[in-house]
DNA sequence: CAACTCGGTGAGTGTGTACTCAGTAAAGGG
DNA sequence: CCCTTTACTGAGTACACACTCACCGAGTTG
């Protein structure tokens, strides 16, 4: 790579960063370009240079994000079956992301299709790899023949609640990391035969 | 009330009917205040004579529907304490405002600290209700002693959850509708004593 | 019925924001 | 060393939207 491809992909990448910064804060649709292009430091211009509009911005990122997320995922659940250690470390995940994803999720109604059928895969994706865990352990008389719907259900739905009242507890510290302990506890007593 | 006072309210009302419609289809932010007066048939600028601006018309709104879903829940309360009744009752009510409601929430982070403020009076509303009935159900042992946080939990955190997947199911009929039976069967589960 | 009141009108204004484009200077190539 | 290519710049444009105000005419009042 020449000097300019490194410039360039410099550039790129320091966009990037400043949008997540900034969309973490203050949500996507609050945020405008040119305020990420100054938090980059860079001409507003300049953000139309790498990306052909705001969409393609944030799809990009989410990308990103969500490539980063799954791997995450997956090695976490390939590495262990214990379904406590998996929940913590899964909602460690979460809480690292909370900013972002969560508002993302929030404004994903009034955004693009594109954007929400990415969120749509991710939970999908998720769902899927805990649905394979909690069976094998079923199969294997770990856990408790439970409704596993009903207990994904819990688990997404609770979290997702969570998150929606973010903004209403707006004191610092992390919402994930608040109800951590009950969420676990739910699930272990779900999961974990008497 | 003279001619003129009447024509008044009745253009008030048509206004935030035409409101409520919009808001339904597209979101509060999504809704132009322009195509609110069209849709109710006035000029732009008399919906100005009206609301001071946009934020009051939706607190305005918010108001009105608030109280009405509030008598109706403080009625089917007080009119019956099975439990799958209230649920199904309560399922029901949500449903018939689905749209609004659930549009305004997700929108609630973009939007103002009254109307945030307002939807988490609802919902703590609702919660301190349910509380009492599950509350006074265990003491007559008409319900398994149950932790009454979970179960409320599992009950907001799976309707936040459907609701939010609506945009993604953009088919006709109602997400609540759909995912009834399984909200009340978990919540029979965890109520009552085996 | 003349004088006045008041709800309604809609073109106009100000603002915020996504996106453009003519110009600049540094890097690359012959 | 000069010419071309290219990443970058930032003032400018187009547009959407909330909100205003000078004017109008029907309703009310004495």
């Amino acid at each position: 790579m020449n000097k300019r491809q490194v410039q360039k992909q410099f550039t790129h990448e320091k966009i990037i960063a400043a949008a997540k910064q900034i969309f973490i804060e203050k949500g996507i649709i609050n945020t405008a370009t040119a305020q990420i292009a100054e938090a980059a430091g860079v001409a507003h211009g300049t953000l139309f240079l790498h990306f052909p509009n705001k969409d393609s911005l944030v799809i990009e990122l989410l990308d990103v994000e969500l490539a980063k997320f799954s791997d995450s995922i997956k090695k976490l659940i390939v590495e262990t079956s214990d379904i406590v250690t998996i929940l913590e470390q899964y909602l460690n995940l979460i809480q690292a992301e909370e900013g972002f994803f969560s508002s993302l999720a929030r404004e994903l109604p009034d955004y693009k299709a594109e954007l929400r059928r990415k969120i749509l895969f991710r939970e999908s994706l998720l769902r899927e790899h805990f649905y394979r865990v909690i069976e094998k352990g079923i199969e294997q008389n770990i856990y408790a023949k439970v409704d596993i719907t009903s207990a994904l259900t819990f688990l997404f739905g609770t979290i997702n609640y969570y998150l929606s009242l973010k903004t209403s507890f707006v004191q610092e510290g992390s919402v994930i990391e608040k109800f951590k302990p009950s969420i676990i506890k739910t699930m272990r007593d779900l999961l974990l035969p008497a």
